[in-house]
DNA sequence: CGCGCGTCGATCGAAATTGTTCGCTGTGCC
DNA sequence: GGCACAGCGAACAATTTCGATCGACGCGCG
C-alpha cells in the first residue's frame, strides 16, 4: 500500500467518523502504530487534523497553524526577545502586533498574562489568541497574504487608521542605521506604516540576525522607532550606530 | 475512548439534560469518578459548564459550544450540504462565508476547488485558507468573538460594505418561517445582515435540526434569502413553509 | 554490485493519563 | 454542636502513549 492512499485512508476514516484511535487505525490499515502516529503527525502538522493522546479528532476547526519557520534553532532567542518586549506593556494597554515569529511569541506571551488588548494583522497570532476569552483581540482585515500569513492592503490600513494604539510591535526582515527598517513585500511595509501611524510608542522586535540586513521594501527610518529588543548577538558598532539614531536598544 | 469524545459526551450530556452527576457520569462512560471529576475540573476552566458538589449544571441559558466540542455525528451531513452548496459557486466567483462549521466545511471545499474569491469573517476559515495560494482570500477585520471563531462589530460592516459579493453564505442556528434566520449572537446577527446587504445572492446553510428553531437574535427575514441548502431530514411541512416564502430548497 | 534514499517496524526512556487511596471539607441529620 | 457520609483534592502507582533512535528492507541509480 502506498503511503498516500494510507493516509487519504486515515484522513478519510477521522472526518468520517470525528475520531479516530491509533490502535484501530494500525489494525485497519495492517501496519503498526509507529506508522500510524507518523502518518497521523504529518496530517497534523498539515492541520488537515487535530492530534489528540491515543489518536485524532477532526480536523475541521484546526486553528493551529504551522508556522514553518517556527522550528528553527532561533526559537530561544525568539522567546527571550519576546519576554523582554513584554515589559513594555502596561496593564491594559492596547498593543498593535505585526506579522513575524517574534511577534507571535509575544502574543503568546502576553495571551498568558492577560489583561490587554491585541490589535493584529496576523492570521495566526489571531488564531492563536481567540481561543483566550481573557484578552480582547480586535483583527485588521485585508487581503490574505499566504507567504507571511498577514493581512494588508487598503482595508487594513484604513481600519487602524480608526485605532489608537499604545504601543506597537513590529517585525522586520532587516534593520540599518542607513536604510532604516524593511521587508520582504512591499504592501507589508506599507500595512506596517499604518500600525506605526497609529501608535505612540514603536518598537521593533528582531533578533542580531536582522541588524545589518536591507530588504526590498522600506518601512521606516530608525528615526521613527523608540525602540529595539533583540538578544545580545549585536556587535558594539552595531549598537552604536542604531542608539545614534535615537533608539533605546533592549537587550533580551 | 478518546479524551475528547469523552468530554465531547459528558457536554453534551450535561447540555441536554441541563445537569448531570458525577456518579452517572462516570458509570455512563466506564471510567472512575476521579476521571469524571477532571474532565468536570477541565470544562469549567474553560467555561463551558459550571460545576456544583456532586456533578455539574450548564454554565448559561443560551449555551454556544466552542467549535472544537461540536465535531460530532453531524458531521457527515455538514460535508454533504457543503458539497452540494459548493454547486452554487461559478468559476471566478467572490464567495462571502459566515462563521459556523457548515461554512467551515465549505470553505474546505472550495480550497480544493479553487478559482475563487473568499471573503470572511471567521478567523478559523482564514485559517484554514491561508496556507492555500491558489484561491484568493480576504478576511473581514473586527473585534473577535471567542465563541464562535467571528469577527463581528462596526468595523467589519464597514469593511464588508465596501465590497461586493456574488454569493454569500450564512451558516444560522435556528431558522422558521415566522421569526426568519436567528443565531445566538447580536453582534454576530448584526455582521451576518451586512454579508446579506453585500450579496447578490444569499444562501443559508442549515442542517435539518435548525430548522424549526429561534434563537436569540434576528438576522433576516426569510423572504430576504434565496436557497436554504439541508441535509434530507426536513419534514414536508417543514420544507412548504421554507418554500412559502420565496426560498428555493436544496437537499445534500 | 554498492550506495544512497526513503519508509517501516521495534525498542526504550519520558511523559501523560487513569485509577486508587488517603486525609480533608462540606452537608444533612439528630 | 456532634456525627455519619458523600464528595473533593492531592498524592501515588500502574498503564498507556509519545517521541526519538536504531536497524532492516525495498528501490532506483550509477
Amino acid at each position: 500500500m502506498l503511503k498516500a492512499d494510507r493516509t487519504a485512508k486515515i484522513l478519510a476514516h477521522v472526518t468520517e467518523a470525528g475520531s479516530a484511535d491509533v490502535h484501530a487505525l494500525a489494525e485497519l490499515l495492517g501496519v503498526s502504530t509507529a506508522t500510524v502516529r507518523r502518518d497521523l503527525q504529518e496530517l497534523h502538522d498539515q492541520g488537515l487534523l487535530h492530534r489528540t493522546r491515543g489518536g485524532a479528532v477532526t480536523g475541521t476547526v484546526n486553528l493551529e497553524l504551522p508556522l514553518r519557520h517556527r522550528h528553527g534553532k532561533r526559537q530561544a532567542e525568539k522567546r527571550r526577545i519576546a519576554l523582554a518586549a513584554e515589559r513594555l506593556v502596561p496593564e491594559g494597554a492596547v498593543v498593535g502586533l505585526t506579522g513575524g515569529t517574534t511577534t507571535s511569541e509575544l502574543a503568546r506571551v502576553l495571551a498568558e498574562r492577560g489583561g490587554v488588548t491585541i490589535v493584529t494583522n496576523a492570521v495566526n497570532i489571531a488564531a492563536d489568541l481567540i481561543v483566550r476569552p481573557e484578552i480582547r483581540l480586535v483583527v485588521v482585515g485585508g487581503i490574505a497574504r499566504s507567504a507571511s500569513y498577514e493581512l494588508v492592503g487598503p482595508a487594513a490600513e484604513r481600519m487602524l487608521s480608526q485605532y489608537h494604539l499604545d504601543v506597537a510591535f513590529i517585525g522586520v526582515d532587516g534593520l540599518t542605521a542607513g536604510e532604516g527598517c524593511t521587508t520582504h513585500d512591499e504592501m507589508e511595509a506599507h500595512t506596517d506604516q499604518a500600525f506605526l501611524r497609529s501608535a505612540s510608542r514603536c518598537v521593533v522586535l528582531a533578533d542580531s540576525s536582522k541588524v545589518g540586513l536591507v530588504t526590498f521594501a522600506a518601512i521606516c527610518p530608525l528615526t521613527d522607532i523608540h525602540d529595539l529588543v533583540t538578544d545580545d548577538g549585536l556587535t558594539g558598532a552595531q549598537e552604536k550606530a542604531v542608539t545614534g539614531c535615537g533608539v533605546r536598544v533592549l537587550r533580551a
